[in-house]
RNA sequence: GCCGCUGUAGCUCAGUCGGUAGAGCAGCGCAUUCGUAAUGCGAAGGUCGCCAGUUCGAAUCCGGCCAGCGGCACCA
């Protein structure tokens, strides 16, 4: 007679063993009603999960995150049957929850369009309406595969055959339609209300590029509609922010056929890009870094020598002359490293900081190629510090400083941490591995900072942590890196003599904040929707007369503005003050400034922020201190 | 690189059944001199991504290529 704990610490006990939905009917029939599943001494299972002993259980309801994750695989299941019923022929393979939702990939010997997506999605809603049960059923291995042979199933035969041998093989069956399926599932089908197909796609059979390629269906369900609709806003917005979209309107740059992967910077984004480099280049300054410039060709030999050539060759443009192979750049730490090698250091130098605004090329599969988030020629705020083992912590913890401060001065606040431990393939020995993990989870853990260890997914020659940004509408951009290195150095032969007059091999740390100008750019643009904060607004200010009587102390205005240290333009056009607000504020300008015969007589100018306040008339020396504020307190250029 | 979709005026987008292209905005000209998000009128603007093919005739149909977009794979 098992009795079974309740999360409240309640207790409830039965004379005959009981299934999770006949505990949830004991408590009460609401919860009955909702529950999905149960979570059984902390396993989640079925409803119909029996419990022949004592057990702690609870209940699992759309309230929970497990929950709705129940929620988006049972619907992934639901579109896999309802593929089913409209295209027998299609072959289902595997349909996983990811963020937001779900997918399914098929094989099928045409590609589904848009009409069958809303085809299966009604086929889903009559499904989900009939409120079949959802049953699960375990069998031993040779009957599941005996079974998916039968009905045609390759894939999942395969899915199967692959499943180790001791483990329970679990099928899920509803209304006739089976399929294999660790679980748990809803009790029925009718549980499934809020979903939506979102597009089709191409993915290869088990993630391989070698493998042929599937069609994958991706969805979107949620507990509650209001939870899908502000999604699908979310969705929208994003879109309205796109900095492609933006780019165009705001004239900013653009791309063409002829340099694909390359930007074409117009002067408004140039002004922008400057004004983030010139920053940069005061952080640098601050804090130790000497700037630095480096050849964007090297000989390969020199390559040759990094791995580069050997490794990533068909990813580097290259070139010839005199019989020479070159290559452009793809990364600009072993020019750092030539200056490094430039005379003898000492182990009074380290660490030793390099700083480039250093561009490089990698050319980049065309299908990889992403507005200019991902692109073959780009900028990088690249930084690489010479030291040495024991200065790793300190050079760390400085540099989460620095980024931190870097990122609230662009507006950033929200701030993820992961560290990349050993890969099973690497160089360098157990022990310096151990000295720099350490380094960099000591670093985190003196911040205070919450981070997550992602085990094996260090780079070959040392371990990093990465940052990434949450942006203003929540999405997450990986932007900061800092890198330890026990390779590349003693490859292109860098040394510094240590106390004892010995030579040693620094360890370098590459590191970078803002990873790829271009990248950054496009992130900043989204954040902020185009509406750059002052500071960093390629025009700040315009000024507006009304008439043409006010057309030069308009135009004397704007001088004085920019003599003040402000871009500002002046907009002296004949045409109604109505229409050149509308205009500038469509080019989402921080200040419209106005100057009619009153101002003109007062020598003042009468001040519109963006988003339409009006601050009325003002002197232009006070209006000049409020811009100075302004600029001083978003950032500290 | 792979799968799918898309490419028409500076921008956003129509274009039916194959019969040599259309709108709004912007730009240009003229008038209007105006107080916080669109003044009116007029003229102009296109190698329909590129190359081949079918056809009396191609933006439209077929094939190849290029680029972009959504994913997948990749991302030192």
């Amino acid at each position: 007679m098992p009795l079974i704990r309740l999360p409240d610490g309640s207790q409830k006990s039965f004379d005959a063993p009981v299934t999770v939905a006949e505990v949830a009917t004991a408590i009460g029939p609401g919860l009955a009603r909702a529950a999905l599943a149960g979570k059984v001494d902390g396993r989640l299972v079925d409803t119909s999960h029996r419990i022949d002993g004592d057990a702690e259980v609870s209940i699992i309801t759309e309230r929970d995150k497990e929950g709705l994750e129940i929620l988006r695989h049972s619907s992934a299941h639901l579109l896999a049957h309802a593929v089913k019923e409209l295209f027998p022929e299609a072959q289902v393979t595997i349909g996983p929850v990811v963020e937001n939702g779900f997918y399914y990939d098929f094989s099928f010997k045409r590609p589904f369009t848009p009409e069958d997506l809303a085809a299966i999605e009604q086929r889903m809603r009559e499904i989900a309406g009939r409120d079949y049960p959802v049953a699960r059923k375990v069998v031993p291995r040779e009957e599941a595969i005996a079974l998916f042979d039968r009905l045609g199933e390759r894939y999942k035969a395969e899915i199967i055959a692959s499943i180790a041998a001791g483990e329970e093989v679990s099928l899920y069956e509803q209304d006739g339609f089976t399929d294999l399926c660790r679980g748990p599932h809803v009790p029925s089908t009718g549980k499934l209300k809020v979903f939506k197909l979102m597009k089709v796609a191409g993915a290869y059979w088990r993630g391989d590029s070698k493998n042929e390629m599937l069609q994958r269906i991706y969805g979107t369900a949620w507990a509650k509609k209001e939870e899908q609709d502000a999604y699908v806003r979310m969705l929208e917005e994003a879109e309205r922010r796109d900095h492609r979209r933006l780019a165009t309107q705001l004239d900013l740059f653009h791309v063409q056929e002829e340099a694909p992967g390359m930007v074409f910077w117009h002067p408004h984004g140039w002004t922008l890009w400057q004004a983030i480099e010139q920053y940069m280049r005061q952080v640098y300054r601050d804090n130790g870094y000497l700037e630095v410039r480096c050849p964007q060709i090297l000989d390969r030999s020199l390559w040759e020598k990094s791995g580069h050539w050997e490794n990533y060759r068909e990813n580097m443009f290259t070139t010839r002359s005199e019989n020479r192979d070159y290559a452009i750049r793809p990364m600009n730490c072993p020019g750092h490293v030539q200056i490094f090698n430039k005379g003898l250091r000492s182990y009074r130098d380290l660490p030793l900081r390099y700083g480039e605004f250093g561009a490089c090329h990698r050319n980049e599969p065309s299908g990889a190629l992403h507005g200019i988030m991902r692109i073959r020629a780009f900028t990088q705020d690249d930084g690489h510090i010479f030291c040495t083992e024991a200065q790793i912590q300190p050079e760390v913890s400085a540099f989460i400083d620095l980024l931190q401060r870097v990122y609230r001065d662009f507006g950033f606040n929200d701030i993820i941490y992961k560290l990349s431990t050993r890969p099973p393939k690497r160089v360098g020995s157990d022990a310096t591995w151990d000295v720099a993990e350490r380094a960099l989870a000591e670093a985190l853990n003196a911040k205070g900072v919450a981070w997550e260890e992602m085990a094996g997914e260090g780079a070959f020659y040392g371990p990093k942590v990465e940052f990434s940004l949450k942006d203003s509408i929540g999405r997450l951009w990986q932007c900061g890196t800092i890198q330890v290195d026990f390779s590349m150095p003693g490859r292109l032969g860098a040394e510094y003599t240590a106390e004892n007059n010995e030579r040693r091999v620094p360890v370098m740390l590459h590191r970078a904040i803002l990873g790829s100008m271009e990248r950054f750019i496009g992130i900043l643009v989204e954040h902020y929707a185009g509406a750059m904060p002052l500071w960093l607004a390629p025009v700040q200010i315009v000024v507006m007369n009304i008439s043409v009587s006010q057309a030069e102390y308009a135009a004397r205005v704007a001088g004085l503005l920019r003599q003040a240290g402000f871009r500002a333009e002046s907009d002296l056009r004949n045409e109604k003050i109505t229409y050149k607000i509308r205009e500038h504020s469509i080019r989402k300008l921080p200040y419209l400034l106005v100057v009619g015969d009153k101002e003109k007589a007062a020598e003042k100018v009468a001040v519109r922020v963006r988003g339409g306040e009006d601050l009325g008339q003002m002197g232009l020396a006070e209006f000049v201190a409020r811009l100075n504020d302004e600029a001083r307190s978003s950032a500290r250029p």
